[in-house]
DNA sequence: ACCTGAACACCGTTCAAGT
DNA sequence: ACCTGAACACCGTTCAAGT
């Protein structure tokens, strides 16, 4: 069910992705996937979650906050660049406050000893998310507007050509991202 | 005709902004919007430029780069606040790459003395502008979602109850850009 | 130059009724 | 428990034809 969304998702683009279309890739008629989502944002929402899962099982190592944000970071453009729009959706369902930031999860709730951290770092979450998800929308929205621009037709854009793309944002994303957690290193205990 | 399309936007939402509703608040037929606009997309980069206008008309004073950036970013934000679903309009037309940020503008070609600055400026812009956008995108939802669960009714919030709001978060906006801001210093020429 | 009429190809969601 | 049929109330966009 969410594979089959994935799929449409990285072959169509979110916009294809309807309630109808999903349907008929099941199978099955549009008034059954009510059975099991609420409404169509529920269903992305859930989408949103496959999209980040790979977040959970993955440990980021770093001894300092602001190496463990950084690479964080990191992990959540690549989580966001391996499907066409992913970072369009995850912004929408973030947005929406259905799905919660695995940066937030990772920096905060991740670790040993919940009490004695900086108040600031989960309000320093937000700033690496924001900046990640807005960052590579925008970037993934570029991407693809090249990739229309040098075939001329709309449809022939394989979905690895879209998510293995721009090696060539990636420092201008980096240096940014390292910007951002410089300032961490203030809030640092002492190590 | 933009003007009609901000009221439906504050008295409605983003979602029932549609060419078929504002067409009807004109008096006319939906086809006859086609004759001054492309498409609703190139109709919704106008009206996201029509809310980010009091940015270019009040100047940004402050003579540390870092402290321009951190006004600007105040500014960015009520602005976007000042209409119902500002922020998700404004962060669609800017990732579309239909809009540019006015933070790029503000902190980057507004110089007198284009050359001689640091080439991560707009790079910084970049992460002022990502986060403040989805931040006030993030913040604006939850604000609807208490108004909306607190009168049960979904119609009769006021534009003013919604626009006017969260006064609350304002101090964890501000922290987190500080932050951001923070990392700018090490970008600043000796004053 | 500016707009209508009318169509084309879609949407999300609901809900009685079937199995 | 799970799904269909069929409807309801919408969309964005195009384009001949009118004035």
């Amino acid at each position: 069910m969410i594979e089959a969304a994935l799929r449409i998702l990285d072959d169509q683009g979110l916009p294809n992705l309807s309630m109808r279309q999903l349907a008929e890739s099941l199978g099955v008629r549009p008034g059954a996937l009510y059975w099991y989502f609420d409404s169509k944002q529920a269903l992305l929402a859930d989408v949103s979650r496959r999209i980040l899962a790979p977040m959970y099982s993955a440990t980021v190592e770093g001894d300092s906050l602001h190496e463990r944000a950084l690479r964080t970071g990191v992990q959540l453009r690549d989580c966001l660049l391996a499907y066409r729009d992913g970072a369009e959706l995850v912004s929408s369902s973030l947005a929406l406050g259905l799905v919660v930031s695995p940066v937030h999860t990772k920096l905060g709730i991740d670790q040993q000893k919940p009490e004695d951290q900086h108040p600031l770092v989960l309000t320093a979450a937000e700033a690496v998310t924001h900046f990640v998800v807005g960052f590579t929308f925008h970037e993934q929205q570029r991407t693809q507007a090249e990739a229309l621009g040098v075939t001329g037709a709309a449809d022939d854009i394989t979905p690895q050509a879209v998510a293995n793309s721009s090696p060539a944002q990636g420092g201008e994303f980096r240096s940014v991202l390292e910007l951002i957690c410089h300032g961490l290193q203030t809030l640092e205990p002492s190590p």
